[in-house]
RNA sequence: GCGGCCGUGGUCUAGCCUGGCCUAGGACUCGGGCCUCCCGAGCCCGCAACCCGGGUUCAAAUCCCGGCGGCCGCACCA
């Protein structure tokens, strides 16, 4: 983009068109708005129903996923174990002369200091001093550094001091709550939960309408599997699917040129880590398609080392090419390990292994170690209870391999032989074993699907914009419309219009107007079909329907209306067989 | 956060430079009515705006300052 903007670009006419029908808005306009915060309108409130619908049938459903819906505010420690407080914070500093405020580590890495980003506050500071850095504007001195942290911070009840976040992701209720989870999967591995709700990042400077908001709907899902056993029956689903791919590889040759393979083929060059990613991947690229994206404007771009989130071990970004901004990422996949688990489990203490048997029993040699009471009391008198505790405590290997060969054993300061203990080697048989699951990822937001359904649904014809969303996704399905507001008309168009509210479909009755008009602002909305009541309706008990692509017209008895509509909105039907042309 | 540009009904805009003639004009949309019509037809009526706050002035949409918001660039986007 360059020079003279010469035309509105399809943004602006999507937001405009977005706002003025009821999709969403800038919220609080009233109060002058405030920037990374939008509102849902009627249609787009249906339309954003409609893809979490679609996403349910691509993902939840055929995998039996688990979804679920936890709390957007969580306890500290809940960050502190996830890592995002470590991680969701830059440091800052203030001119005191002037009252700017600059990232601190970008002002060191200026100044020639590798590796800023790691520095504490007190090295920063030093830092600082050391190289005399001073305000790149006006020159001043600088005030101590400290954190801004990008999440929404809170108190937790009215005169507490706890601490609480909003959550940046819905990914740590999942964690959070893997342990009931895990139960209601009746623990078998692998499975799926998905977390479909707000997230709440305090981002420095949103913009971009829907595709950086400060509050947003997010599509979590982590799917929970063996380390062992990380293959994906799945897979023949959606082997041949076609992924363009840019791979860090090719990325780091400098190339921004994709290479297209199949999966299978992605996964043999190990340009995917793990099936299940690849498998989830080529689901993500369907899933836009569904929303009207085709193949060739999508792609997956490999996150380099630097540009991962911290719990992630390889991420590709799903991104998708926009008419303002180019490539807009709509969904990220990351393999996240078992990082996040394991980390609530040291932080919670609460154990959250899964448990896999093993095919065979196996039978395995334990040491173990009695003590030998009645000496260890000859020889220790009033200490013996604490030399039996910290026998009880000691590592038995070590323990058995010291005896073995020095003849004694240090346990603080005791002194132990033989003859302070039993060992022997038992048999046991052991069934399965614990283990931490390891999760992909695929994590979609929700706002970015609806901009770029809008997007792609927005062409002009004839001068008229007609919004061609995919029927499955049109907010309003069908217009029911007499032609005109006369001679019974709109009576038995009511008629028309309550038969198919009462059959589940999405309707809309309209009189106002010539028909060319309603049928220009149905085409404006999406509305795949509009009905309309003639007078010969009145004779013969046919409607007229106008497919809203292609303006053409079929003749259908409103008997068989219900069986039809619902048969063309699953996409069995296409419009020409709904009826005799006209 | 920084810099540049910008902010008039639901939308697009006239007016701002050069303060008063602005009771803020138009078009479209929207609501009501007429017309009765298969692709934004026509006629009548109506709803509806100077981003917020302060200042200058006899007088501010217009000039000045601050805030908020938008766009673009920088930074940020874990």
């Amino acid at each position: 983009m360059g020079g003279v903007m010469e035309s509105k670009d399809k943004y602006e006419l999507v937001s405009e068109l977005a706002r003025r029908r009821g999709f969403f808005w800038p919220a609080l306009e009233i109060y002058g708005g405030v920037s990374g915060f939008i509102c849902y309108g009627p249609l787009g409130v249906i339309m954003k129903e409609k893809i979490i619908k679609k996403f349910r049938d691509i993902f939840i459903r055929p995998l039996r996923a688990l979804e679920i819906d936890s709390p957007v505010i969580m306890p500290e420690k809940v960050f502190e174990a996830s890592g995002h407080l470590e991680h969701f914070k830059e440091p800052m500093v203030e001119c005191l002369k002037c009252g700017r405020k600059f990232r601190a580590d970008h002002l060191l890495e200026e100044a020639g200091v590798l590796d800023a980003e790691k520095l504490g506050l007190d090295e920063i500071m030093a830092e600082l001093e050391a190289r005399a850095i001073r305000c790149p504007e006006c020159g001043g001195e600088f005030g101590k550094p400290s954190y801004f942290t990008t999440m929404f911070s809170t108190t937790i009840g009215p005169y507490s001091d706890a601490v609480g976040y909003g959550r940046p992701e819905a990914a740590q209720g999942i964690f959070v709550e893997f342990k009931r989870l895990y139960e209601q999967a009746r623990k078998k591995l692998p499975f799926g939960v998905v977390q479909i709700g707000r997230a709440l990042r305090n981002e420095i400077s949103p913009r971009q309408g829907p595709i950086r908001l400060r509050e947003f709907t997010i599509i979590d899902y982590e799917f929970f599997f063996d380390p062992e056993d990380p293959s994906c029956p799945r897979l023949p689903e959606v082997e041949d699917e076609v992924l363009r791919l840019l791979p860090k590889e090719v990325r780091l040759k400098g190339s921004e040129e994709p290479v297209e393979v199949t999966v299978r083929e992605a996964l043999d060059k190990g340009y995917i880590m793990m099936e299940w990613m690849a498998y989830f991947m080529a689901l993500a690229k369907r899933f836009l398609e569904e929303l009207g994206v085709p193949g060739d404007k999508q792609r997956f771009i490999e996150k380099l080392e630097w540009e991962r989130a911290h719990y992630s071990v390889q991420g590709y970004d799903q991104e998708v090419w926009t008419d303002r901004w180019g490539w807009v990422e709509v969904s990220g996949h990351n393999y996240r390990t078992d990082y996040d688990l394991g980390r609530h489990m040291k932080w919670s203490g609460v154990d959250l292994t899964a448990f896999k048997e093993f095919k065979e029993p196996k039978k395995v040699m334990e040491l173990v170690v009695k003590p030998n009471v009645e000496a260890i009391k000859e020889d220790f008198g009033e200490e013996a209870p604490e030399v039996l505790k910290a026998l009880s405590k000691a590592d038995k290997a070590e323990l058995a391999r010291s005896v073995e060969e020095e003849g004694s054993v240090k346990l603080g300061s005791y002194e132990l032989s033989r003859k302070h203990m039993i060992i022997s080697k038992v048999e046991r048989t052991v069934k399965g074993k614990h283990f931490v699951p390891h999760v992909i990822e695929p994590s979609f937001g929700l706002d970015r699907l609806v901009y770029i359904t809008l997007e792609y649904a927005y062409t002009v014809k004839d001068g008229r914009v007609v919004l061609r969303l995919p029927r499955d996704i049109a907010p309003v399905q069908v217009a029911v419309l007499p032609l005109l507001s006369r001679d019974g008309l709109p009576e038995k168009a009511r008629e028309v219009y309550e038969l198919l509210l009462s059959e589940g479909f999405d309707v809309e009755y309209d009189e106002s107007g010539s028909i060319g008009r309603r049928y220009a602002r149905c085409d404006e909305i999406g509305i795949p079909i509009a009905i309309t009541v003639d007078h010969r309706t009145l004779e013969d008990g046919t409607v007229t329907l106008r497919d809203r692509d292609t303006w053409k017209q079929v003749r259908t008895p409103i008997k068989e209306l219900p069986s039809l509509l619902y048969a063309f909105f699953k996409k069995r039907l296409e419009f020409d067989q709904l009826g005799k042309p006209l």
